[in-house]
DNA sequence: TCTGGGGTCCTAGGACCC
DNA sequence: TCTGGGGTCCTAGGACCC
């Protein structure tokens, strides 16, 4: 028996996600996009296939959408999280050790012979793909770096057929295939890293691995750089966190889809996503004790005068009531606000979490108050919850929000709207 | 015209206390 | 009047991730 981690990731999450409920777009080259339809977060294989490249901003690819016919869509984040939900439900009903690392990965850890690696990983990929319609890919190994380098393996190399073992390989077989994978391409190491490290000759993770001077890596790379270096060596350093861990912050953030400049502009989009920051907070039964607040111009308009503020404000009483979240926000945001600036994104942090309800209060009086604010709250966000987001709303966040965000292209909510159900024609 | 949003962790340095 | 060092907490900034 020996300790392994399975990192199961999601084949072309968002744009699988869009192809299962729309069958006109599978096998067809799909782009899925950035809020205010901006750039490329997703891309299906055959986007892939032309080399373009995520991030790309959509109005440089103007030319190869033409050529090739590509599909846009806008991000369906109410979507992609709900089919999210559904891969990490079936992978857990499979699992004992089960990290949920993001939308669309996880690692699971397990105790288990070396001749059943093999056999449980296909056994993963098999049901998710059944349940879900969402093809994933496995890669195993030792520590979570190795399973990282396995699953980039497994994607790219299409003879694997999606999944790749790092475990059961000599030491020398190892070496032999980290020396193929670039060091910018590991798990923890990032561009200031990769900078440094080819700077001193190391180019793949089997030079990383192999770099002799200790001392010095972990002066320049850190605790966390150093122990990257040691998962190559197969020892576990990073572990599994298991279980669901609340936010430590919630952030919620958009740029605009138009030109702001007045305070009140400004003011209705904060108050909205003050709203949805403190309803996601209250999901996961917190109450805040600060609010960031933080707004800036377009920085890619280089000859328009630029301004980049925030402020933080901690508040005396924890709270998890709207109302008095979009007012602290007001005030710390008449302190940011210059006139005379073209304001591109404006958002709002919370943090410093107490559970909700245990919040301290000094006063009996107050302590009243808050339990009621409490209630009024729970019914607010049932209400949202069964009859849409926006249902019930603040005033504060006004009522045209030209300011929004664009989506022009953006697919129904298929799992999560009665009204946009996908309806089968006999 | 058009360039994302939401997170975590680590560390250095300052303030403060004893 | 002179003189010290250790510990903790907080915060800002950096780096990284998907």
């Amino acid at each position: 028996m020996k300790q392994v981690f399975f990192l199961v990731d999601c084949n072309n999450f968002y744009a699988a996600c869009e192809q299962i409920f729309n069958p006109g777009l599978r096998n067809k080259p799909v782009i899925v996009l950035s809020n205010n339809d901006g750039c490329v977060v997703a891309r299906s294989n055959q986007v892939k296939e032309l080399g373009i490249k995520l991030g790309t901003p959509v109005f440089k690819l103007e030319h190869l959408i033409k050529r090739f016919n590509i599909e846009l869509l806008s991000s369906n984040y109410a979507l992609y999280a709900d089919m999210s939900r559904r891969v990490m439900k079936t992978l857990s009903a499979l699992a004992d050790e089960i990290e949920v690392y993001s939308i669309d990965e996880a690692f699971i850890g397990l105790k288990t012979d070396p001749d059943k690696v093999l056999a449980y990983a296909g056994k993963l990929k098999k049901i998710v793909e059944r349940n879900t319609g969402i093809s994933v890919s496995i890669g195993i190994g030792q520590t979570k770096t190795l399973a990282k380098i396995a699953n980039k393996i497994a994607k790219k190399q299409a003879r694997w057929q999606g999944i790749f073992d790092l475990s059961q390989t000599s030491n020398m077989e190892l070496d032999k295939i980290l020396r193929t994978i670039k060091i910018a391409d590991i798990w923890g190491i990032g561009p200031k890293s990769t900078d440094w490290l080819c700077s001193k000759g190391i180019k793949t993770a089997k030079d990383l691995k192999h770099f002799k001077d200790q001392g010095l890596l972990k002066k320049k790379l850190k605790i966390n750089g150093f122990f990257t270096w040691r998962e190559l060596w197969r020892e576990s350093c990073i572990k599994l966190q298991q279980g669901l861990v609340g936010k430590k912050q919630i952030v919620a953030s958009r740029s605009f889809g138009k030109k702001v400049n007045t305070l009140k502009e400004l003011e209705q989009a904060l108050a909205s996503y003050a709203t949805t920051a403190a309803q996601k907070m209250r999901g996961q039964k917190s109450a805040a004790g600060m609010l960031i607040v933080f707004l800036g111009t377009n920085r890619f308009k280089v000859k328009e005068p630029q301004y980049f503020n925030s402020m933080v404000k901690f508040l005396q009483q924890p709270t998890a009531y709207t109302p008095k979240i979009i007012k602290t926000a007001f005030e710390t945001l008449r302190y940011l606000y210059r006139p005379g600036y073209n304001y591109k994104k404006i958002g709002i942090v919370l943090g410093n979490f107490q559970p909700l309800g245990l919040a301290q209060t000094d006063l009996f009086g107050q302590f009243k108050k808050a339990a009621g604010r409490n209630r009024l709250m729970q019914v607010v966000d049932r209400i949202n919850q069964q009859w849409g987001s926006s249902t019930l709303r603040y005033a504060a966040c006004g009522i045209e929000k030209a300011w929004q965000m664009k989506q022009l292209r953006k697919s129904p909510r298929y799992t999560t709207s009665w009204e946009e159900l996908p309806v089968v024609k006999a």
